[in-house]
DNA sequence: CTACAAGTTCAAGTGAACTTGAAGTCAAGG
DNA sequence: CCTTGACTTCAAGTTCACTTGAACTTGTAG
C-alpha cells in the first residue's frame, strides 16, 4: 500500500488502459512523478481525476473540454468535494438537452419518417443546432450547410 | 418538379452534403439511377431513406447497423409507413437505456466523484456494459479490460 | 464557340481517442 | 549471466463518417 501507484495499478483500479493514461498525460489531463528508473508514479488523487474524465466523457464532453474544466481546479491544493461538484454542476443542462432530444426522437420518430414532411432542416426532431450534444465525431456538417429544408 | 432528383436537389432537401450522399451510396445505404450523362438521378423515396439514416444516427446507430436495418425493408415495393415503423420500433429500448444512463449520471455524478468509492469497474454510474450506447468511437475499451474494479 | 456550373471518379486527408509495435531500459530471480 | 516482466519513448496504425482535392466530362447560356 505505497502512497504512489504504478501505471498498472492505476490502470487496474480505474479500468482505463495504461496506454490511455499515457495519452491523457500527454494531453495534460493528468500528471505523474517519476521513480529513479524513469517509471511513472501516480499520487492517489489521480484516481478521482480519472473518474472525472471517464464520467465527463459519458456525458459527452471532448477531452479538450474536459481539460478546460480540469484547469479550473485549484492548482495549489488537493481538490475537495465542493470543487468537483462545481465542475459537474454545469453538466446538468447539457444532459437535459440530450435527454430531451432522445425523448423527442422516441416520441416522434415514426411519425416524422412515416409522414410527408421530410423537411429535415426545420423538423423538430432533427434538431439541427444540437450537433455537439454527444454523439461523437459523426456527421460534422450533417445539417446546417443547407440554408432551408 | 421532375420525378427524379439531382444530387444537389437531394442534398438541399435533406440537408446532407452531396459528398455524404455519394458515400452512403458507396456503402449501399441508398441507390441512384444514372442519367445518360452519368449523373446520379434519385427517386423520390430516397428522401425518406435519408431521413431514416439521419435520425438513426442521432439515436446512436452506426452506418453499418443502419445498413442492416435498411436491408430489412421489402426489396420489391416502396416501403410504407408500417415498414418504417417496424424498423424504428426497436430503437425505443436503446433510447430508454441511454436516457436512463444520462439520468443516473445527472443524479449521482457529484456523489460518486466526490465520494471515496471510485471503483469504476462496479460503480452504478459507470455502467460498463453500455459502451455501444451512442457515444461514438470514443474510448473503445474504456472499461472492460480490467477484470475487477 | 467559349464559359461556366454541375456533375463524375479516385485517392488521400481529417479529427477524436486511443492502440499497437518496435526498440530500448531496469530490477529481481534462478 | 541470462531471462522475465514491467516499464519507457516514439512513430505509425485504427475506426468512423465523412470531406477535400485533382483531373476530367457534360449540359446550358450567351
Amino acid at each position: 500500500m505505497a502512497d504512489l501507484l504504478t501505471i498498472s495499478e492505476v490502470a487496474r483500479r480505474s479500468g482505463v488502459a495504461a496506454s490511455a493514461l499515457r495519452f491523457y498525460e500527454e494531453r495534460s489531463l493528468i500528471t505523474s512523478e517519476r521513480a529513479g528508473s524513469g517509471h511513472r508514479r501516480y499520487a492517489r488523487p489521480v484516481l478521482r481525476r480519472i473518474a472525472f474524465i471517464v464520467f465527463a466523457q459519458r456525458v459527452g464532453l471532448t477531452l479538450e473540454e474536459i481539460g478546460a474544466e480540469l484547469d479550473k481546479l485549484p492548482p495549489n491544493r488537493a481538490p475537495n468535494r465542493r470543487d468537483w461538484s462545481r465542475l459537474s454542476s454545469q453538466w446538468g443542462s447539457r444532459i437535459d438537452q440530450r435527454i430531451a432530444e432522445l425523448e423527442r426522437l422516441k416520441r416522434g420518430l415514426t411519425d416524422c419518417i412515416g409522414c410527408g414532411c421530410l423537411s429535415l432542416g426545420r423538423c423538430q426532431l432533427a434538431n439541427p443546432g444540437d450537433r455537439a450534444a454527444g454523439l461523437g465525431p459523426g456527421p460534422r456538417y450533417w445539417i446546417g450547410d443547407a440554408p432551408l429544408g
